[in-house]
DNA sequence: GTCTATATCCAGATAGAC
DNA sequence: GTCTATCTGGATATAGAC
């Protein structure tokens, strides 16, 4: 028996095995069809170290919330450190969304396919954590400096942004075949420019030679 | 007894009574948060008539999303109808969105608003529903006919209708505080021209005077 | 077709040894 | 701090009278 112990590899503490485990089931199941037992059971921990460690499902359920919100807002204060224009910034999130999309799946997933409300009903909602809130000052800010057109803010967010959410949820739902960042130059472009041909006039005129 | 029988109003179907209890109570505490009870009871029928009728509480949500689906394939066909180019079908679309919006809560919270693959696992994605695909389709029209810039049909389709499903969800969590229909032009502009100021030069030739 | 009463099951949570 | 065994509540679902 004690052989089996020193064969163990670096013993991932049981914090974290418990979180992986969760968020995979989470995101794979939804956390309604989730049992403390299976989380139980795939993390390899026994159910009192559970409710020792988080209280419960939706103990587990908050701290992965806090958890990957966090990373989210480093991450969104790295470009805003590294770039200075709002322009640039907002290209630089979504990049940055396209490319988590990809290698990030479970946490893509957790943040944007999921109805936070109902599993964790006292945590703001996704859209007045502190990472999301800064996303809207960048584009207050552009406003502001006029680099977007002056405009209601949640107009002008969503319209930057409603594109690349649209895409990740088709992406995380399978229906994208191509990873995400294949399509992002094109997507910036409809983002921050529209999709109508630039010169309207010219569209009016051209012949409608489609059926 | 017979007189309250007597006194009751039209006695709406028993189905439809369900049906609309059970839309309420979803939207409002998430189907894996609603008990069949509580339908019952809201609905004012008996347990044994939800099972007989249903079969359950997945075979109600499985009836509401079919339902519903159903409802909003006929609209998309009126907007084809009666409107030619697929520029104009779109900007009705997202003005029928934004009114739906505000007249019918429920409804909008239970398509845009839920995971239905954690509840009706065995029926089609949203997006892959028929008034879905009408609408993609749209799309490709309007870039078959030079009224859209030619990209991934994927992109301009999140591009297009990314920000009113956004804005959509915004207002359903009560963080936008007007009716969307005040924000549709603007939207609209946003959505199909960009945020952008139409002409790039312009703007980085203005001085940019705010701090 | 509608109801009430009841059966069954399982998830969430706890107790207490180690 | 980790585990196993156990309790309890409540949800789904059914049976059978009316």
């Amino acid at each position: 028996m004690p052989y089996l112990k020193r064969e163990a590899p670096i013993p991932e503490p049981t914090d974290c095995k418990i979180l992986t485990a969760a968020l995979e089931l989470f995101v794979n199941n939804g956390f309604h069809n989730v049992s403390v037992h299976e989380i139980q059971k795939q993390a390899n921990v026994s159910i009192g170290s559970i409710y020792k460690h988080f209280g419960g499902k939706e103990g587990i359920a908050k701290a992965l919330y806090k958890h990957i919100l966090n990373e989210m807002d480093e991450l969104v204060d790295d470009v805003i450190k590294e770039h200075q224009s709002p322009t640039k910034q907002c290209e630089e999130i979504i990049r940055l969304l396209c490319g988590y999309t990809e290698t990030h799946y479970d946490i893509m997933a957790f943040i944007f396919h999921a109805k936070h409300t109902e599993f964790v009903p006292d945590e703001p909602l996704i859209c007045n954590t502190i990472p999301f809130i800064k996303i809207r000052d960048i584009v207050k800010a552009g406003m502001k400096n006029g680099e977007f057109r002056k405009i209601d803010s949640w107009v002008a967010a969503s319209t930057i942004f409603g594109g690349v959410i649209r895409m990740i949820q088709l992406r995380l739902d399978n229906m994208i075949e191509e990873p995400l960042p294949t399509y992002f130059e094109t997507l910036i472009d409809a983002s921050l420019n529209g999709v109508l041909t630039n010169n309207k006039t010219e569209v009016d005129n051209k012949i409608t030679a489609v059926s």
